[in-house]
DNA sequence: CATGAATGAGCTTTCATTCAT
DNA sequence: AATGAATGAAAGCTCATTCAT
């Protein structure tokens, strides 16, 4: 064995396809082909770098949460008003569409490897890292003295937002019709406002 | 609706082991033999009912979204004050444990079958009916007198109710050491304890 | 699993099959589709009998030997002359021709799996029981007097005779121009008569 | 015979790292992988230099069967007794150990390419060169007065001795432990005793 | 000379499905 | 009604081989 194999370009480039091809066909009938298809290569090549499909799944895995956290850690940071971070979170939380491959990608594998201790982990890490997002916010926000303390306790409020989001999510890929992007997003800053006793928390940037 | 054939028993009994199968050894790695041998039965019989795997499944999601919430319509029927039956239908919306047949059969079937139309109107019939049930109930306190009516729209709180009950649904299911039964639905209480503006909702019987 | 599958006469067709197909194909280009082709049946019908091409070879490995050996066995139960005996058994060690499909079977699945514990405990076991097997006949024939006992031995003169018939075997079967069968078993003969100082073994039933 | 390319030392390194490899892995499931990774080098160095495997192969035992024969020519190029050439002889015409490299080589390639005209000269003729040494010396030992020439015919006595050397070869390298290298040699050495009428062959130099 | 990324033919294996009993 | 032996399509995986560099 050993191989080297940090031809990180090809690697991500497959890894990518690998979502697109998700998105297109599902996890359930997922093939090695539809991702060397996507991708634009043999079965082989997939192969050549991932040693089995179960591989590949866990970098995409990994990789599309760290991506999904990265994105949100990014988007606020130069913020600096909780309420706006909080803002912001909350839209960053959900998909950006029907289509959005990493999130549907999230979605799939996480359930469809339900049970394997590996992609648990991953799951559960994206999850903690995401919850302690929101907690540093809503104390900021306190220390800012824009959210009031005296509600539920900022975990709790954490855990819920994080729960939102994620059942939400699912509805906005599943192309739910009586819950489109924009009635998720403002279900869940509903209940931000009602947890934080805040109500000017700011969606997007004022105009 | 007329079934061609009318063994009832024998088709009940074989969603029930597809349950069980599922449970076991998830649905992704779910076969036609696993069902047969949960039910002792041999694999032709199972297609003799089924005429293939996805009728079974069909079947499968149809009746355990139907017993789900049914049992939770059962939990409430003889409970007249809005406070107790909030408090009856939050605990009855989380899986009794990690191991709750019905509740992962929902679950992996819900993703797993993601796309297709006929599990997406079983999916989303059973989301809307939950959102009525507690639209129901928090228009009920509203007008016992026991929920406030200024806070959030009632049908918000529905939804972030059962939004809130799925996500953490899948952490029980998921065996979440962050996140038991217990924890769980003290999360979602908490939530309902804020947006109904009272503290009073009975989780269970008072003793 | 725990599937049954005692149906002995479909096993058996198969083994034979598998030693008909190593015969005209070598082990080391052996498919299952060889087997299946060789058998009249689909290849998916060797792997219901059998899990893997290793379970399928193992039984081969196991049958050939046990076959060979209670042949030989067979072919002196009525012979009581202690000479008699170790001419027939002479023969009965070579193979019948260089198309004999159990030896064939013997020598390329033992040397293929050379390395393998339980090919080893195969190969290893029908060795030693040929050993024993010569053994027998020769201190039978040193206790009716036909046989010298001052000469090597006796379990020297066995594993000697084993090992002349494991080696022109080979070669028998290799289709050597310079040792045909019948060539093979003088010599072998030629050993036996020095061993044993007697030079009245007879090779088949006198006329 | 002028080959192309002169470049012996790269195809001499690449035949010892096939013979190390196939010491490892065995002839079933040896790749060029693994022989380029034995040789240090890449796949394609290897087919750089051989055609296919069956060239390599070839090269393989080739070169295997002529180190084989000409060690044991070598061994004895400088003994003037005939008791003392057999002696050596028989030693060498064992394994070296349980590892020794060009005897798994010899046997492995010898049996997997069963019925391959080319590697069937290879092995023929390493058989046919081996009985001339023997049959050599055996005819020196009677002219010398060593050996009766009385018993057995001098030709059918080399056959058996290298036959004999064949089967207990493949014990050695089996790691068969009621034969360990000693006693197989010890068995040789007891048929050269009794063929030929001397019981002083030396097994190896008097100290 | 030498590399190793890329290929794709060819194999094993799985398993829903069929059907004679 | 029920069986389970048999099927064969479909998929993953291996690895000799090629070839641009």
């Amino acid at each position: 064995m050993a191989r080297p194999r940090n031809q990180t370009a090809r690697r991500t480039q497959l890894v990518d396809s690998t979502m697109k091809a998700i998105r297109e066909r599902g996890i359930a009938s997922l093939r090695i082909r539809d991702v060397a298809e996507v991708a634009g290569v043999a079965t082989g090549t997939v192969h050549y770098y991932f040693d089995d499909l179960d591989k590949l799944l866990h970098e995409v895995h990994s990789l599309a949460a760290d991506r999904f956290y990265d994105d949100r850690l990014a988007a606020i940071a130069d913020v600096r008003d909780a309420r706006e971070k909080l803002g912001i979170t909350l839209r960053t939380g959900l998909p950006r569409s029907a289509e959005d491959e990493i999130v549907i990608a999230l979605y799939e594998i996480g359930v469809y490897k339900r049970g394997d201790p590996v992609h648990g982990l991953l799951s559960s890490g994206l999850y903690d890292r995401q919850v302690a997002l929101y907690f540093g916010i809503l104390e900021l926000g306190q220390s800012q003295g824009h959210f009031r303390d005296d509600l539920e306790p900022a975990l709790d409020v954490a855990r819920n937002l994080v729960a939102l989001e994620d059942a939400y999510g699912l509805h906005v890929i599943d192309g739910n019709r009586s819950l489109p992007l924009e009635r998720c997003a403002a279900l869940i800053e509903s209940y931000a406002r009602t947890a934080t006793g805040c109500s000017t928390i700011r969606t997007r940037p004022a105009p």
